[in-house]
DNA sequence: TAATAAAACGAACGGTCGTGCTATTATGTG
DNA sequence: CACATAATAGCACGACCGTTCGTTTTATTA
């Protein structure tokens, strides 16, 4: 009762991604442009730092604004951490999945993989690929955030598969390759390609890994190749 | 000059393993099975909680020792958390590597990858692999830990490598096969697997890598599968 | 321009972190 | 038994954590 102001959002349940333009889109209200600048330095410096070592204090003296007041936007940790991966999710829907939703079947499959290896190639996060990251960090951590991130992998992974589905429906693989082993593969790949090309600081790891996807996607397509 | 008695390896520069009972053989100094239970309580506590939410107050309080009793066994955090790395190593070694190295060539590659899962599959490490989730906390954070990590995981790739290279020799393997290549798919999977397996809380990630794996293996030996 | 509400601030709280000192206890040796 | 020494405990420090609260600044609008 007490505490209402500085938890806009305690009350509704979940209302994601819909705030208060809905009754006023004219409004612009100061706040989110804020907002905006606080989530984009701190999905840099989580994916550097990690998600429970982004801290709030860093956060606001890096954008020279007070603790209290950076505060004030999300409510509480957890809520800051949900907005951060929230953030991500959008930077990386953008870069990797929605170009590649202009194709489908096995171009589509083979786009998801380039934009990933892409993504991780350009340091889209200073830190690497914010999931690898994050998964590893918030699967032992029950709560709001570790849900949000096993749902994310999820469909990043339905995405793939679904892609190889496609293109397996299409005839342009063949009829006994396991989509959903082929999905688990090229995931675990790139992961791989990020945990090698950050820990050994040897960008070559991309080269190395998308190689093998491309081997990997060439033997499930058959001895006719893909066609054109 | 002063603070000289609870960091006795401060000053020699890198003695590892060889504490102090070179010169008195018989001695078996008390401290050292306090160490070793500490060790191996951190261990556990940092595969779940991560090398950095290792923390020195909660490893003592869960031990029932003082918070500086457990300190002056280390000197430092970071001398803690090298050997909470140095213990994790000892028991990956005596449980995936040791065991495969009484084999040789492809038998012992195929050991390899079949004690790294059932390492996996049993939870040797209650947060699942333990250099899974230190490679990407500290893939970012300069210091003798992160060195550590990365001389470590150089020699399990080499393993890998090496024993795949080894097989191809004994003409095993076919000839075009990358061997390097070969060692970091396998090493891809398997982090996959603990990936998938502690995201998604589903042990079944295990039994889809071995299959994996096996596959890739097959396909390296050659239509005419691995002899005997 | 005055009123009003949003947003940002400053200071402080209780807690925990790593670390440093000093004292106390236990152990092995003369 | 006395003594030296190693091991452990107790206590406090400064720093930073997430969080709260009251105030001040800033922008909107009547």
């Amino acid at each position: 009762m007490k505490t209402e102001r500085q938890r806009p959002k305690a009350t509704a349940p979940h209302s994601h991604r819909t705030r208060r333009e809905i009754k006023a889109p004219a409004r612009r209200p100061r706040g989110l442009k804020t907002r905006r600048a606080i989530l984009r330095k701190a999905v840099n410096l989580a994916s550097l730092e990690g998600l429970e070592g982004l801290t709030i204090g860093k956060l606001a003296s890096t954008l020279q604004i007070s603790k209290s007041g950076l505060f004030a936007h999300f409510g509480s940790k957890e809520d800051l951490q949900c907005a951060v991966v929230d953030e991500a999710r959008d930077i990386f829907v953008e870069r990797v999945v929605r170009p590649a939703y202009e194709l489908h079947g096995l171009k589509r499959l083979r786009a998801l993989c380039e934009n990933w290896l892409t993504y991780g190639e350009e340091k889209v996060f200073p830190g690497g690929c914010f999931f690898s990251a994050a998964s590893l960090e918030f699967d032992d951590r029950p709560g709001r955030v570790r849900d949000q991130i096993v749902e994310l992998m999820k469909k990043w992974l339905g995405n793939l598969e679904h892609a190889a589905r496609d293109a397996q429906l299409a005839g342009e693989l063949k009829k006994e390759v396991d989509v959903r082993l082929l999905a688990f593969e090229i995931q675990a790949l790139a992961m791989g390609a990020n945990w090698s090309s950050r820990l050994f600081r040897d960008q070559s790891a991309f080269r190395l890994v998308r190689g093998a996807i491309l081997k990997r996607i060439d033997q499930a397509t058959g001895p006719v190749q893909s066609r054109e």
